[in-house]
DNA sequence: CTGAAAGCGCTTACAG
DNA sequence: CTGAAAGCGCTTACAG
C-alpha cells in the first residue's frame, strides 16, 4: 500500500505538504502541486478514507434501510429506488450502504448494524415501518430522514409522493369526460398512500358536488396487504379508480371475464405506470411517481442535516408531485 | 461520542482492558467483561469502524459494480442480485457498497471509486463490462469476482449460471415430449448466455441424432441488444426454445396473432421465470435461475479471497444449477 | 489478569 | 511556501 509519507520520502517533502497539495489545499506551490499529484498517480496512490474519516468524525456513507417486506416485492420497486438514491449521493461524494431491516431487528427496535458501527453518518429509512420502531429511531440521536411514507412524529423528515394531489387530478380527469358515478378499488386501511389516493378521489367528488357510493367501494386486500378476489359491484359506476396498476390490470381482467368492455362498458385508471399498466389490454391510464426527483430530494435533505447549514434546520414534509400518463383505458362518455 | 477511552475512565480501568473486553478477548476476568458490557451499553457506546480500519487495513465492505446498462432494466434483475448478496454479506458481518458503472467511468477504465478510495476490500462484478474493462481491472491489484457473465480472463474467478445445462435439460425434456422439429429464439452474438443457452439446444438435438434447421433460428434482437419484430419461418418447427421469458412471452402473441395456438399447435419454453413467464397465456415453462445460490457462493468466494485462506488459492469459474420449472406451455405430442 | 507504549494514515493548528 | 507536533479511536505486542 502506498501512503502519503511513501510519495513524501520520495518527493523529498513532508506528508503534510503531500497532504495539501493532494487536496488542493493553499499553501504548496504550483510546482509542487503539480508533481506530487503526479508521482501519487505513477505510484498508484489510493486515498484511504478510514484515514479520514478518523480526524473528521464523518464516513460520507449514508445506509438506506428498507422493512423486510417491502424488499421483496416482484417489481423491485425499493431497489429501484435506492439505484436513483445512490446516484444522488454519488454526485455529493456520499455511498449509500443498503441494509434490510429483517421484521426480527423491527420488533427488538434494533438500529442498522452499519450505523451502530459508525459506518455511516445518516439514515434513510425507505418504506413504512412499524410505528414503535418509528418512534424509536426517532428518539436516539439519528440524523434520519423518512422517504415514501408518513408519520405523525413531528420531529421528522419526510418526503413522499403526492398521492392525494395526483388522485384529485386523475379524478378530475375523468369529471371532464363525462363520468358521474365513480368508484375505487382498494383496502384503504392498508396503507396510508392508499388512503390518500382514496381521499383525493373524494376531493374531486366533493368539488364537483358528485356523491360517492359505497357500493362502488371494492376491496382489493385484506388489512394483512394480501391481495383478495375482487368482488364486482351489482351495478357498475361508469369508471373505476385503482389504488395501482396491478389492481387495475386484475379489474380489467375480471370486467373482461364478465363481459364488460374496457374502456367502451367502463373506465379504470390506475396508479404507478408500472409494468401491469403497459401490460393490460387496454393499457392504463395512470399516475407516474417521480422517482427520480423524490430520491433526490430526500438526499440533498439527509446531506443538508449532516453539513448543518444551521439556517435549514426545523423538519418538513415535503411532497413531490406525480405526472398522469395517458392511455387508452378511459372514455369519453359525453 | 462515547469512546472506549470514556467507558475506560468510569470504570477505572485502561482502554486496553475494555477493547479486550467487548472484543471478547482473553486476558480479562469474566466479572470485569460484564461489567464493562454493560457501562458500554448503559452510555451508548457504538463501535468505531473506521478506528478499526485503521489498524486491521481492511474495512469489510464489498463494491458491487454494475454496468450502467444492465441496472436500467425494467425488471431490475440485478438489483435483487445485489440484494440477495448484501444478505449474504451481512451474515459474514460485511456491507455491500453498490456502484453503477457508467458507460464513461468503463470506457475510460476507471476502478470504481470506493475501491479507490480505500472504501472496500474487494469488488464484485456484476453483469458483463466491455472487454478492455475486464482485462484493466483484471490487472490491478483488486480481490475480484465477476458474477453473471464469463470472461476468457485466465487468472479471474467467475460464477455463473449453467445455461448450457439448463436448456440442455429442457431440450431433453422436449424431445422426450414428441418433439422432433425444435426452433430456437434469439440472436446468438449478443451474449454468451444466449449463446451458451443455444447450444445446450445444440448438444441435445445432437445427441438425439436430430438435425438442426437453420431456418427454425429466428432472431429477437439487433447486435446492440435491441429487440426487433420477429420473423416466423414460413413451416414452423413443433416446439420453439426462447432464450428468455420475454422474447418467449412475445413469441406466444405473435403466434396466437397469425392463428397459431399454444401448446396446440406450437410448443414454446422460455429461461429466467420471471413476470413475463406467469403473465403470457398459456404460462411458460422455462428455467429458474438460482440467484441466492449465486450469490452465496460468489460472496463465499470473495470473502475467502480477502481472509486468505491461502489453501484456497487459484481460480475457478463456478457454474451453479437451475431448475425447470413446469406450466402449460409444452403439448406432448406423442 | 491488567496496562503503558507504539502505531495505523491522515489532517489541523501552529510556527517558521 | 513548508514542516514538526499532536491527535482522531482503536488494537497489537510486550512487560509486569
Amino acid at each position: 500500500m502506498v501512503t502519503m509519507g511513501d510519495i513524501a520520502k520520495k518527493a523529498g517533502v513532508s506528508t503534510v505538504t503531500v497532504s495539501k497539495a493532494l487536496n488542493d489545499k493553499e499553501g504548496v506551490s504550483d510546482e509542487m502541486k503539480r508533481k506530487i499529484k503526479q508521482m501519487a498517480a505513477d505510484m498508484g496512490y489510493r486515498f484511504h478514507a478510514a484515514a479520514k474519516s478518523m480526524r473528521s468524525g464523518r464516513t460520507n456513507n449514508i445506509v438506506i434501510l428498507i422493512p423486510e417486506r417491502f424488499a421483496g416485492d416482484e417489481q423491485a420497486f425499493y431497489l429501484k429506488f435506492y439505484r436513483q438514491i445512490i446516484s444522488v449521493l454519488e454526485s455529493y461524494d456520499y455511498y449509500g450502504i443498503l441494509q434490510i431491516l429483517s421484521s426480527d431487528d423491527e420488533e427488538r427496535l434494533m438500529l442498522p448494524k452499519a450505523f451502530l458501527e459508525n459506518r455511516a453518518d445518516g439514515v434513510i429509512v425507505l418504506g413504512q415501518p412499524k410505528k414503535e420502531y418509528i418512534e424509536h429511531v426517532t428518539k436516539e440521536n439519528v440524523p434520519l430522514v423518512f422517504l415514501d411514507f408518513y408519520t405523525d412524529q413531528l420531529n421528522a423528515d419526510v418526503v413522499v409522493t403526492d398521492n392525494f394531489y395526483a388522485v384529485y387530478e386523475l379524478t378530475n380527469y375523468l369529471i371532464s369526460q363525462g363520468h358521474r358515478e365513480i368508484g375505487f378499488v382498494g383496502n384503504v386501511h392498508t396503507t396510508s398512500s392508499i388512503q390518500d389516493r382514496f381521499l383525493g378521489m373524494y376531493k374531486s367528488l366533493l368539488e364537483h358536488r358528485l356523491p360517492f357510493n359505497e357500493r362502488y367501494l371494492v376491496s382489493d386486500r385484506d388489512d394483512a396487504g394480501r391481495f383478495i378476489d375482487l368482488v364486482l359491484p351489482e351495478k357498475l359506476p361508469t369508471a373505476f379508480v385503482c389504488n395501482c396498476d396491478h389492481v387495475g390490470y386484475l379489474l380489467i381482467k375480471k370486467l373482461s371475464d364478465s363481459g364488460i368492455r374496457v374502456p367502451e362498458d367502463c373506465s379504470v385508471v390506475g396508479f404507478d405506470n408500472d409494468i401491469y399498466a403497459t401490460l393490460s389490454t387496454p393499457p392504463l391510464t395512470t399516475v407516474e411517481v417521480d422517482l427520480e426527483e423524490m430520491a433526490k430530494v430526500a438526499t440533498k435533505r439527509m446531506i443538508e442535516k449532516l453539513e448543518g447549514d444551521k439556517g435549514s434546520d426545523g423538519y418538513g414534509r415535503i411532497l413531490i408531485k406525480g405526472s398522469i400518463v395517458f392511455r387508452e383505458s378511459v372514455k369519453n362518455i359525453q
